[in-house]
DNA sequence: ACTATTATAGTAAATGAATCTCAATAAAGA
DNA sequence: TCTTTATTGAGATTCATTTACTATAATAGT
């Protein structure tokens, strides 16, 4: 398999854009990222790293991972967007605590099927899908449903 | 089954606030809306009528609606939130084509049964959730496969 | 109805994520 | 190496949403 940067570089040529150290160090940073991240945490890991990368270019740049399949924004109505790098992950969706924020992931292979029915149905063609369901974890519910 | 209003007023005694006229005519203004709304849209069309209500009463507001499951908060990706009255309604999920932005409606009852398959592997209590399927439209899908 | 209490409204200012401007830099091809 | 032009960083800007503050008005208790 093609490595992310790999992808990437592809993509690059493909678009007639620039290689830059700045965008595939911030790509690099995403690949090492265990599991979800936001703009501003990663902004603050990279300078923790010492590594010199603006916040712009870390807005300009996301898009471009996100147009090549690398990485794709996650919705946890937090004000701001969040993200995952899905590149050489099978597809998943979230199960969220409303409480405390947790985030499990889970599969859905039936969403497939609802994908191509769609698709015939309507005649679209389906780039994919967001799910996400909520709740509140073991924990939570117990403090809601018997408040102190 | 009771009205929006009634639903509304419930929730109001139970959380101790209270009823007032702006409130409930925010309700009756969304309740009157067809399909799909945002902050600026409604406000626009109570001024329009000569309702005198600010935009923080509605972002006030909104939130109330939310909690007692009149309305729930659809993301359109437009930069800011939409919304849309979900009571009396069966739940369903949007179908949005990335080209025009069109937004169809569709049905799946197979996410009740995701939904009780995780309330049980996960110990959740099951509060809902948000599936946006996303592609193009016959029309759209056309001009990007063969560009002009 | 009158009064006291306090939630809520409106206005304007504040916040904060995301975008844009612009001059300086650096990548890619000739 | 030279030229062209995409990209960067810094800061300014935009715009949706939230908040602070004061006046108003809803509720409960007399």
């Amino acid at each position: 398999m093609k490595s992310e940067l790999q992808v990437f570089q592809d993509y690059i040529r493909r678009r007639d854009l620039r290689r830059t150290r700045e965008r595939e160090r911030i790509l690099q940073e995403i690949f090492e990222i265990h599991g979800h991240f936001d703009v501003d945490g990663l902004y603050l890991q990279l300078k923790q790293k010492g590594v010199k990368v603006s916040k712009a270019s870390i807005y300009r740049a996301l898009p471009l991972f996100i147009d090549c399949g690398l990485v794709r924004e996650v919705d946890f109505n937090e004000g701001h967007w969040h993200y995952e790098h899905i590149y050489g992950h099978s597809h998943h969706n979230h199960l969220r605590c409303l409480g405390c924020g947790e985030i499990l992931e889970f599969e859905n292979p039936g969403l497939d099927h609802l994908e191509e029915q769609l698709a015939r149905q309507y005649g679209y063609y389906i780039k994919g899908h967001h799910l996400q369901v909520e709740g509140y974890c073991p924990g939570c519910r117990q403090a809601i449903e018997s408040p102190a």
